[in-house]
DNA sequence: ATAATACTTTACTAATTTTGTCAAGTATTG
DNA sequence: CAATACTTGACAAAATTAGTAAAGTATTAT
């Protein structure tokens, strides 16, 4: 349950590779399709996306390809999940395009929204620079840091 | 984004309704499905795999119905979503069903599994006694009290 | 200039999942 | 023994997801 779509996915380990290059080198596409194992035609779309949404910028031309439009570390996992698949919406009462028509006195409706609410901050906290870091982690030995998202 | 199905959310609603028959009176599906607004036959669906995990008992006959199998402050949101959405698992090869070929060194698994945690943790906090106390706070006068979900 | 590189946009579709309905039972009891 | 209630399994329409395909436009190294 609560799956989120590859589109997300592959757009968070997209918007991973894009930074980086950050900040000079341009990533292009087919570098991250090839390091992410995800096609070219589909990255575009999603690139598209992001790139309207202000996220990265594109350089064309030889030598080009995209970069990201801010540091790493203003960068949040949550932005770039909302640009890609919408706000958080346990249930589709939620989402701010429908609307509920029994919020009135509706217990669950709460808890969803809580649950929600939750899942929003986490992912605010957590930024690209933060993946960086981890991965450093990951290949380096500093093995007792290794779990540093379970306690932020 | 990160939606919950319409049998989880059918299924939580309805445990409520029969959490409020505690531990006498039997609820019917009839009455279940009236005040929730959701079909019979699609209830059906729904209590039968609650009550073959065990989460509630069925009486037959008239006045019959279905019954907690546990004490409301006994069972969770997560063990009714559980049940009827399989666990939490954002992306799918962290499903345990599937499993996932890039976990050494992929740094967005460490993420997403830390949100799934995070979620889990949260959802077994919350049990259907909260729920039934959350109404009495909405229709009372403790309006104080009333988004007790956000704190937990 | 122009070929190579790279991004851009729109349309389309196969597969999967979701959200149920339908039919034909079985079980219990007043 | 009829009324009430639960049980099971098959089926299918609708929506969503997960992409592919085609036909461009833009930039720049040489």
């Amino acid at each position: 349950m609560l799956k989120l779509s590859t589109k997300g996915q592959y757009g968070v380990r997209a918007m991973f590779e894009i930074a980086r290059g950050y900040p000079e080198n341009p990533v292009t596409i087919k570098e991250i399709s090839e390091r992410q194992d995800v096609s070219v035609a589909y990255l575009e779309q999603i690139l598209n996306k992001l790139r309207r949404a202000g996220l990265i910028k594109s350089v064309k031309g030889p030598g080009g390809g995209y970069l990201l439009a801010a540091e790493p570390d203003k960068i949040s996992i949550a932005v770039i999940l909302k640009e890609l698949e919408g706000p958080v919406a346990i249930t589709s009462c939620l989402d701010p395009e429908e609307g509920c028509a029994r919020v009135e006195g509706c217990v669950t409706h709460l808890l969803w929204r809580s649950l929600g609410a939750k899942i929003e901050a986490f992912l605010e906290t957590i930024t690209l620079n933060n993946l960086i870091e981890q991965e450093h982690l990951l290949k380096g030995d500093r093995r007792d840091k290794i779990y540093r998202f379970d306690v932020a």
